[in-house]
DNA sequence: CTGCTTCGTTGAACCGATTCAGCCAACGGT
DNA sequence: ACCGTTGGCTGAATCGGTTCAACGAAGCAG
């Protein structure tokens, strides 16, 4: 059942090393050989062992994928990016969620070092990952997600957070809002600090008022019960800017329970824009990141990593952020 | 700096058996050798090589997980559930998407058999898959997820869609609705089917008119289009019954955006009880479906076949959806 | 005809674990 | 004192590929 390349080897009347060769440089082997080759492949149903042929050689082909959340839209779209390159290259990803859990993570990059993965794209959620550290020593090409890398040694795919957050604001400055409620995730999250510079650094620009306020987790939940502070706020609050789209329609399913019209009692903006944005029942304005592509040129370039070795140079790829218009936003009415 | 585990066995001044039995079987080791060998580890940063063990051994502990849309809420829960049972029993779950393509489904299948993984879960999109067969013939357990298995020598772990569909239908009927639209996906999807089965058998029993309508795919937009044909039919529909949420979000918005009332002018029910339906602009009724523990179960269960083999005895398990109700339906007022 | 490449092929060594027959105390029963 | 058992340890063989030095045959230049 379970064939060799010496069965296949055999069958064929050939030597293993040939067969290995028509797996791996067909164009070694003349044409009556692999003919002989094809057919006993096929006769026998050999698939090649995947573990033996990493042992050997070392290298494993396959690219770890850790996110820190698997139920945001935003990272199955980077999973599907990251996947979609790794298959089209021969590779594997193993995508591995930790559910923002320290724990979880360590345990998933412990696996991930038994595998002997040759390169980890990760969306790190906590500072100084042991794990990650082990990697470095190892030499496994690690690529940051969503995270711009310190070091000029490791490469990243990262979106411009500051920009994104200002562009926010200068579009509701833009409309005639002149007072922005700025709903924002914790500030130990790289990417919501780096909003929250960028809103700020507009507000001043434009002369606009921000009132803040702060969701302990990014759901949706948190949004909803949030709103509540910003209605009792009794501030001259017209638009609400909300760090992330799980806020934004949480805020937004809040507002209107509240008999508050969108967009003309409140413009709302989200950030990500993930695809149920775009449905909500008010469809929602937001910042769109190319979670997709963010995925897909992370995988192409840990795979220019993993084959190129030293010559490869490394690099901190930033991607600017977009807005997306719908109707959860309107020119204020005075 | 990828130590093995002769290294291990020579800095502790063992054999390398030793080391094998202490990474195995720990009990067989005699506590002085284990505190050299633990120490040596430690020092050398030992990490083994899964490739070389389960070369060796023959079993991978991995199990594939394929899935046919990974961006649906519904199996990225399936995915976690999975994915946690897998990790607290040692296996590692390899998880892919095949963006319901029956190419790339091939593919992953392919890789899957490559990878030697000991057992696979599958959501199968299409009949008579060439790679499952495949899997059969080399004796690797199946198990399906959400899709009852036909055979008594596979195990399953489904959900009985036929209940989903008559409960929705009998509890619009109990508000006093009698004439409900049912916006089923393809019929060929075994769920759909055996949704649409129920749907029947309900209302031949309350005596109520279905009024069928059909999108090609299960997504946001699908419902949002079909919507149209809903109001336009002009019937004395009171209450509509989508096949998934995101159809029925779909669906939602689009009422809305008519100046529909929700849930006075219509009712409205969903299938699957994704967490963006808890907090759409009205929250969504649903019949609600144990995504997770559907991963988690099936995990279970595989790794069971997988541990005791032939005593192991197949089981086709079937849950009952439950009717979670929300503000999206109320009693029919006349 | 000789010497030199090139092309295609060969097969033994190797990757890093597990497995298992076999060995050596130490211990206990008679 | 002898034998059987048990617990702990040893190390060579093995899993299924890849790698690579070596080799024979064919082609070609001088």
């Amino acid at each position: 059942m379970a064939n060799s390349i010496r069965d296949v080897a055999s069958r064929a009347q050939v030597a293993v090393g040939t067969v290995s060769n028509f797996l791996n440089r067909p164009d070694r082997v003349a044409e009556a050989t692999r003919k002989k080759i094809e057919s006993a492949i096929a006769e026998l149903n050999f698939v090649p062992n995947a573990s033996a042929r990493h042992l050997r050689s070392g290298s494993s082909r396959t690219i770890g994928l850790l996110v820190p959340d698997i139920t945001n839209p935003f990272f199955t779209e980077v999973a599907r990016g990251a996947g979609d390159t790794a298959s089209e290259n021969d590779y594997t990803l193993l995508l591995c969620n930790s559910d923002e859990d320290p724990k979880k993570e360590e345990r998933h990059l412990k696996v991930l070092i038994e595998q002997r993965i040759c390169g980890l794209l990760i969306t790190p959620s906590f500072e100084g990952l042991a794990g990650v550290a082990e990697l470095n020593r190892r030499n496994i090409p690690t690529t940051f997600i969503d995270r711009k890398a310190e070091s000029l040694e490791q490469s990243s795919v990262s979106m411009d957070d500051f920009y994104g957050g200002k562009s926010a604001v200068k579009y509701l400055a833009s409309l005639g809002h002149t007072s922005i409620a700025w709903v924002n995730g914790p500030l130990s999250i790289a990417q919501c600090a780096s909003r929250e510079d960028g809103v700020m650094d507009s507000a001043k620009e434009q002369n606009v008022k921000i009132n803040k306020f702060q969701v302990n987790q990014m759901r949706s939940q948190n949004g909803y019960e949030v709103a509540k502070n910003i209605l009792e706020s009794n501030s001259q609050v017209t638009a609400i800017f909300c760090a992330n789209d799980l806020v934004a329609l949480g805020v937004l399913r809040a507002l209107l329970e509240n008999g508050k019209k969108i967009p003309t009692d409140y413009a709302l903006i989200g950030y990500d824009d993930i695809g149920f944005s775009a449905s909500a029942s008010i469809p929602l304005t937001s910042i769109a990141q190319p979670a997709y592509k963010l995925g897909a040129l992370a995988a192409q370039m840990i795979i220019n990593e993993v084959e190129n070795g030293k010559k490869f140079k490394h690099e901190q790829i930033v991607f600017k952020p977009e807005l997306v218009i719908r109707a959860s936003t309107q020119a204020l009415r005075k």
